[in-house]
DNA sequence: TCTGGGGTCCTAGGACCC
DNA sequence: TCTGGGGTCCTAGGACCC
């Protein structure tokens, strides 16, 4: 038997939760963002297949998307139903012969080791169809990379298969920005070198790309393009680097003391959402962004690294932070982080 | 197209030390 | 007194992803 990764992941995830609660919606265009007010600052989490078709994408302006397709339903984001969903999925994931790794809401790979891994993805599309009445796509692969690329081929309620024999054949000719890692700016960069395709990255010398973007990226990027990838699966989770809570306003601050005044109730929120018996706390970070969107971060070491039973410090520690900054902008957002002592 | 909220990782540059 | 080079640590920002 031979090893093979699938990258399982759930077609249209958000609207295909809101759209089993509310059946009427099925087949109309639907919109998951924000508080479901498409007059308000938000963005899209996601868009039915059908809203797809009037060119609304994730991360667009709910306004945008209200202009695009005036009759979409708007809804509120849920997160804690689309937690529970996804527990759900990952728990019918588990059931398999496989190390299961969770890599967000709607998606996981498996490492399995199979002869017929299309079967065996076509397997776990009946199972978490029937488990949960939600589609997914699978995508094979002989590493992560790969099979992450592959479930984007797959989709919707498909499978593909991705591996060294056909990577040239499928992927040599797309734009670099088809390669998992490589978003606008970094194409835009690579174009500048005249880097467009996957096969020209991949013909292109490590040197040059170290010059541009760094020791680790550069090559990082060339290896991307030969679709190699040793990253494991792991069953284990991550422990998590920080936390956060973030807020933009609906109307821009100008008072300096509400600005005070909203960051603190935001440590608050923080404070209360850490565990108490996480790990300590080895920074906290204050994030403002004045309008129209110019982001500023100011942050300060906790020394001694403090755990929870000083709540009330990541107060004083955030207002601390933010006198570092000029408030006589109006402020768009706010945001206070936690950075975690890392035990290494 | 007036641009959320939750994260992760990497890089450049300054401070500091010898 | 105009000033090297290497190493390490820290901070702020950039890029990306879901």
């Amino acid at each position: 038997m031979s090893s093979f990764v699938l990258h399982v992941d759930l077609d249209e995830f958000i609207a295909a939760v809101e759209v089993q609660r509310h059946p009427e919606l099925a087949g109309k265009p639907v919109v998951v963002g924000g508080d479901g007010d498409p007059a308000k600052r938000g963005v899209v989490s996601t868009a039915s297949y059908e809203a797809r078709r009037f060119g609304i994408r994730s991360g667009m302006p709910l306004r945008t998307a209200a202009k695009r397709c005036p009759e979409a339903v708007f809804l509120p984001v849920d997160e804690a139903r689309y937690g529970e969903v996804s527990d759900d999925v990952m728990g019918l994931l588990r059931r398999f012969p496989a190390i299961v790794e969770v890599a967000g809401w709607d998606e996981a790979y498996l490492a399995v080791k199979t002869d017929e891994p299309e079967a065996m993805g076509a397997e776990v599309q009946r199972v978490v169809r029937e488990g949960t009445g939600l589609w997914c796509s699978v995508g094979v692969g002989d590493n992560k990379l790969r099979s992450k690329i592959a479930s984007g081929f797959a989709k919707p309620r498909g499978v593909f298969t991705l591996t060294r024999a056909n990577w040239n054949e499928i992927m040599g000719g797309l734009p670099v920005d088809a390669l998992w890692g490589i978003g606008s700016k970094t194409a835009r960069k690579l174009a500048e070198l005249g880097v467009r395709t996957v096969e020209q990255l991949a013909a292109t010398d490590e040197g040059i790309l170290a010059g541009r973007f760094g020791p680790n990226i550069g090559p990082w990027l060339r290896r991307l393009a030969t679709g190699e990838d040793r990253s494991m699966v792991t069953g284990r989770p991550r422990e998590p680097r920080g936390k956060g809570r973030e807020r933009t306003f609906q109307q821009d601050l100008t008072d300096p003391a509400e600005v005070h005044g909203e960051l603190n109730r935001l440590a608050r929120e923080l404070e209360r959402e850490l565990a108490s018996d996480g790990p300590r706390i080895a920074r906290v970070v204050v994030k403002v962004r004045f309008a129209p969107f110019d982001t500023i971060t100011r942050g300060m070491r906790v020394q001694p690294p403090a755990d929870w039973k000083g709540r009330e410090a990541i107060e004083n520690f955030a207002a601390r932070c933010l006198e570092q900054f000029d408030l006589r902008r109006p402020v768009r957002l706010l945001g206070v982080r936690v950075e975690f002592e890392r035990s290494e």
